[in-house]
DNA sequence: CGGACAAGCTGA
DNA sequence: CAGCTTGTCCGG
């Protein structure tokens, strides 16, 4: 941090008479994405730093700000007040600077990304920095497995043909690998920043990696450590943004997962961030994948694989059950999943639709149950019949003639857990997103939220058998990257029963047994999904041969037609049934200047870079 | 965000 | 026309 003001641009030589020291500032407001000059008081001089955590006097009252520069010559013809006090320490400098290449990158203000990059409680003070000069205490680590031994070879292939200024390196790992092995390799090497897809994982990792003696600060709770020092700095999305000084390397864990994307805007994804963090660092980002996006290929990272046996090893043994051949009366249930339910396997079935019926007819007029205020679908919930797409319920009964027998046509996981416990004779216990504990019991129904209960499954006994109950309803998803995200659902699938190592199986019900999607997992090989996916996106301009960003809200209509008159190089369609417009431009370069350079309309507009559009 | 100030609505 | 609500502006 300089020091002293002498070193100010156009100020007089000589030091006198003595300008103000001023710093500039950004004020935490949502509305308000403007830095503000700010004197600073000689007392504070020593502790105000870019990135500082600062109270700021705005209107007669004091909010929380961030230093985004100092020293700085102040702006000419305003009366700056004085910095309130320095409240604590904040991000580093480097990552003041990213979150305006994140804030241009994803079309969003500045605010929400420091957000991110700051503790959640105030930090006066930062500990002695730690490292794991005293893992020889640990005792000597557990031999690698095969599982810890292929990732290690990868991450020694990444490092070893590693170049400054690099690109990504994909490390395309079957979905059993085993990240403590692969982070305990990356952390010899210097400190590593770690994000992983999900809170849950991002703690089991760090306790894996204390057992193992590595000085570990597992974000958010330990971020005053992380700012200090420690051999490993990891968390989940928001650790994209965490503190890591002298970081020798980053990595992203399963970097394919759609929670690493954030769902606020700006809406910025980890693998993104991190490459671009590490690129500007001079350090290694690894991305680590069993199931590369397009997205991710298109980035040209340096791509190292598994040997073909090692990669089939960490993928669960597939069955595939063509529904095509089962009789319509069995519904959901084919005989390969009964004999599973009615066996002694833990059994976790798979079912993508909350509630007891997710669509419904009348049982005298035959009319489809639909919302009666925007003519959505209604599910069964709780007894009463709501809308999925604008939340309104009603009553039990048919719209149209008023009986109250209604069918149901498509089951929900609510519907499907009486039908499997009627099957299975076991009991059986129901999991969603909501879901607080998870059911002991030996059989699960439950929408992919199950799935993600890794740590709680093992703990209950573990899993044997993914049963998905109806996968063409992800395999023919509305959204172009439809086909990814259900292989990414087996990958997490194989994830829980453990992989052929472990003897995991999946079975997938579905009338498409021929499907990129099936035949890439059945030969445990992703790039033949890719390459199936690749001529598609192409000849439709889908990403990654585009970029695009949808625009919603009261003002998404002005942006748009301010967008298609300012830009020859963006194209705009839209609205859509939910009134939002789609931006789509050659590169993400091309589509950030574009948003960033077109004024924005007084109404509130919602700028979605990279949204999933079909 | 939240205070300041202006414009609009209401009631005696 | 005071007294109140609602909307728009703007910040060092």
């Amino acid at each position: 941090m300089p020091a002293s003001p002498l070193s100010l641009p156009g100020q007089a030589a000589g030091g006198e008479p003595r300008l103000p020291l001023v710093a500039r500032a950004l004020p935490d407001l949502p509305a308000l994405d403007r830095e503000l000059d700010y004197l600073v008081p000689a007392e504070l001089a020593d502790e105000v730093r870019v990135g500082a955590v600062v109270r700021l006097p705005l209107q007669g009252r004091r909010v929380r700000g961030w230093v985004t520069a100092y020293p700085v010559a102040p702006a000419e013809g305003v009366a700056l007040r004085p910095i309130a006090r320095v409240s604590g320490w904040g991000p580093p400098p480097e990552l003041v600077e990213l979150a305006s290449w994140a804030a241009w990158r994803w079309a969003g203000r500045r605010r929400s990304l420091l957000v991110s990059a700051t503790p959640r409680a105030v930090v006066k003070q930062l500990p002695a920095p730690a490292s794991g000069a005293l893992r020889h205490l640990a005792g000597s680590p557990p031999p690698a497995g095969p599982r810890g031994r292929a990732a290690r070879a990868l991450v020694e292939a990444a490092w070893q043909s590693r170049q400054p200024g690099d690109r990504p390196h994909l490390l395309r790992l079957p979905p059993d690998y085993d990240g403590t092995e692969l982070v305990s390799a990356l952390a010899e090497r210097g400190p590593v920043l770690v994000v992983a897809p999900s809170e849950e994982r991002a703690a089991a990792g760090a306790a894996a990696l204390r057992r193992r003696g590595w000085a570990v600060a597992l974000l958010p709770g330990d971020w005053a450590q992380a700012r200090a020092g420690a051999d490993v700095v990891i968390g989940s999305r928001g650790a994209a943004w965490g503190p890591c000084p002298g970081m020798a390397s980053a990595v992203v864990l399963d970097a394919h997962d759609d929670g690493l994307v954030q769902g606020t805007t700006p809406c910025w994804d980890a693998p993104d961030v991190v490459a671009e963090r590490a690129r500007r660092a001079g350090a290694a980002c690894l991305w680590v994948s069993s199931c590369p996006s397009l997205e991710m290929l298109a980035a040209r990272p340096r791509l190292h694989l598994p040997s073909r046996s090692e990669e089939r090893q960490g993928w669960a043994v597939l069955q595939v059950v063509d529904m095509r051949g089962v009789d319509p009366r069995q519904g959901l249930y084919s005989e390969a999943l009964v004999r599973q339910l009615r066996g002694g396997a833990r059994v976790v079935c798979v079912l993508n639709r909350k509630g007891r019926a997710a669509l419904l007819a009348c049982g005298a007029c035959r009319e489809l149950a639909r919302c009666e205020d925007c003519g959505g679908a209604v599910l069964l919930e709780g007894g009463r019949l709501r809308c999925r797409r604008c939340g309104a319920t009603r009553p039990e009964v048919c719209a149209a003639c008023g009986s109250d027998r209604l069918a149901v046509l498509r089951v929900g996981v609510s519907g499907a857990v009486e039908q499997v416990g009627a099957l299975a004779g076991r009991p059986v216990g129901e999991v969603t997103a909501t879901t607080r504990e998870l059911p002991p019991t030996p059989v699960i129904v439950g929408t992919q939220a199950a799935l993600y209960r890794e740590r709680e499954l093992r703990a209950t006994g573990g899993v044997d058998v993914v049963g998905f109950l109806d996968f063409d309803q992800e395999l023919l998803a509305p959204s172009y990257r439809a086909g990814e995200q259900a292989l990414a659902l087996l990958a997490r699938a194989a994830r829980v029963v453990g992989g052929r190592r472990r003897g995991g199986q999946v079975l997938v019900q579905t009338r498409l047994p021929a499907h990129p999607v099936l035949r890439a997992a059945l030969l445990a090989d992703p790039a033949v999904l890719s390459a199936a996916e690749e001529p598609v996106r192409q000849s439709l301009r889908l990403p990654p041969y585009s970029s695009v960003a949808s625009l919603s809200g009261p003002g998404a209509a002005a942006f748009a037609r301010e967008l298609a008159r300012a830009s020859a190089e963006v194209e705009v369609k839209g609205p859509d049934r939910a009134g939002r417009f789609l931006v789509r431009a050659p590169g993400p370069a091309c589509l950030a200047d574009a948003l960033a350079a077109t004024r924005r309309p007084r109404e509130r507009v919602r700028v979605d870079v990279g949204a999933v559009w079909s």
